[in-house]
DNA sequence: TATCCTGATTGAGACGTTTCACGACCGGAG
DNA sequence: CTCCGGTCGTGAAACGTCTCAATCAGGATA
């Protein structure tokens, strides 16, 4: 009940605080026996460090900040369990903020962060805005960009090419044998959403297309009702043959559409998504697929973060960017293929 | 660069330190000109209070922790954003820890939440031992239990009667015909999955059945995977006609091992999950499921945790029982209805 | 003019750690 | 016996904020 600190434990154990503390910090310059004593004495009495006490003196907090655009999206909680795994190993608390694509809130969660003074920030920002990176910067917290490409060369991100993601969609719905193709896409002034967007444009041009007949639909929040909502626009008057989602949740949302409308996938309409998130193999028709190594990535960042945080002066910027590849399913297989209907794999 | 604090403030803004602090807690008691002052100094340096020293001197954060089986699951998420809404009303922060229904690392994680002092804590236990939440009470950390009923009376909780939802699920695919019948189970030592199949065995006794006609296949983990290992199992030698899965992962997994063996759904296999995440309707088959209301248990959970911190003397401890529906879906009608292939509603 | 009141501001302690310069003790070498 | 080196342990000074009793200015009242 009553709160008890470092000074009930060393009257108990009969020495001074400063040898409960060091005891806690670095045993090895304390003698055996009393090593021994202190460590009766706090499990006797149930002490537990005041976090908050620690931090003030040591003046940084155990802990890393992780802001992401969506928690609802698996591909996000795969990361975010990635940079669990490396922050726990290295005795850091990770808080889970969700911005839910607000800048506003995105800006709230920030200015938590700093006032508790976190180690580091992971996040992967709603927009383009350099401005609030910069001001974690100025005021000492080590950032990292979370699949986002920035134009601040001064700073650590853990990125995916999607430019190329964009392209192998494409190209593979391409080689399917579609010709009209559409793509229900985030805002542009999301990076990652421009990139995919490039990417699928390039593929075009690759194969000697305008890359204007790309038909883009873009939608404001990318989850599961917008892709419903932007399918329902795109399947009513003359409809695509092949639609490639900016990622897994939008193209469940299509399929939903598509499935109400009696649209058959893939027959009438060839879908891929980007994610791979578990989901997208169990859907109504198991979804094609961008691959993003979502764990590696969380955990990468969190590597990164903490190294830059140990050497603050000395640490050499990166970037470290992955590859994505296709996964295969039903959603976009060649309609000759579909004739024997067999299982995936 | 180097960092500010509140003497800092006080010194450009010509006055003591606090002032600024009142300035920044009870800025009535400050005379107008004097608080513009201050706040002009504030802007200027970019100040940013710090939060553990506030902390240490106040005795507690201004967080509350939330310790959830599995971030992965779209349940958890959805009463993880129900949290958050009203917590950051009420200005706290919310630090989301996945225990990944590991006893170890929800210790680890408890243990970390007492050290930051937090304000409460929200949890869906691992198991069903008490202990871990005597722990947390002897340390003066008040705590909601959620979505899980519990032996101590003395405890808040929020939870969902699932034996109700257990009997709805059961008495429905009854009603539909079907006869023999299987569970895909957690460990009946959490008392959710305990409930879930009480209440199934309650349906059929109900019905004139023996509760003992129900098979259960028990799997560790409550994940897609487990239930496509467990799909696997129950899809060979002679399989149940219909399927009540203990939550919509199970669900879906067993949908995919359904696939993968040509079995038809619902056809020759009606299933029936749990927690109605979005992904349920967006499923290769859409799911039936019972619906608990995820948001709303996690905004009740925060509001009582921060009432009983709010007034930790006076407090009655509260035990709230939602009720859940069953939502019906295609992937248990009866065959008959099936004929006509009508997408869902 | 002296007194009282009110509203605004101050300054000095906490809060629980960590850190670090310093002292105490002991055994061995000179 | 003294001195030295090393090992352990100590105690006090921070860290940045909040709180609260105390002070002060200035006007109203007697």
């Amino acid at each position: 009940m009553a709160t008890i600190s470092i000074r009930e434990v060393a009257a108990r154990a009969g020495v001074s605080v400063g040898t409960v503390s060091n005891v806690l910090n670095r045993p090895d310059l304390v003698a055996e026996s009393t090593r021994e004593r202190v460590r009766e004495a706090i499990s006797a009495l149930g002490f537990v460090r005041n976090e908050s006490a620690r931090q003030l003196r040591s003046g940084t907090a155990r802990a890393i900040g992780l802001i992401v655009p969506d928690v609802g999206n698996p591909f996000f909680t795969d990361v975010a369990k990635g940079v669990e795994d490396t922050a726990s190993e290295a005795g850091h608390a990770v808080i889970l903020c969700n911005s839910d694509e607000s800048a506003q809130r995105q800006e709230r969660h920030l200015d938590l962060l700093t006032e508790q003074r976190v180690h580091g920030v992971l996040i992967t920002p709603v927009d383009d805005s350099p401005e609030p990176v910069l001001r974690l910067r100025e005021r000492g917290v080590s950032v990292v960009l979370l699949d986002h490409a920035t134009a601040l060369s001064d700073t650590c991100s853990v990125t995916v090419d999607h430019r190329i993601g964009g392209e192998l969609a494409v190209r593979h719905l391409l080689e399917q044998g579609h010709r009209e193709l559409a793509m229900i896409n985030g805002p542009e002034s999301v990076t990652q959403c421009l990139h995919r967007a490039q990417g699928a444009r390039d593929a075009l041009r690759e194969a000697a297309r305008d890359p204007g007949d790309l038909h883009v639909v873009e939608v404001p929040a990318m989850n599961v009702a917008s892709g419903l909502a932007a399918g329902e626009r795109l399947l009513t008057g003359n409809r695509p043959d092949a639609v490639f989602c900016a990622n897994d949740l939008l193209a469940l949302g299509l399929l939903q559409a598509a499935v109400r409308h009696g649209v058959r996938v893939p027959h009438e309409l060839a879908i891929v998504g980007y994610d791979d998130i578990d989901f997208a193999a169990a859907a109504a028709v198991p979804l094609t697929s961008v691959r993003q190594p979502s764990r590696l990535i969380g955990r990468t960042a969190a590597e990164l973060v903490i190294a830059e945080t140990r050497d603050p002066g000395g640490h050499a910027h990166q970037r470290v960017v992955f590859t994505p590849e296709l996964v295969v399913r039903e959603s976009s297989r060649r309609p000759a293929d579909q004739l024997s209907p067999c299982p995936e794999r």
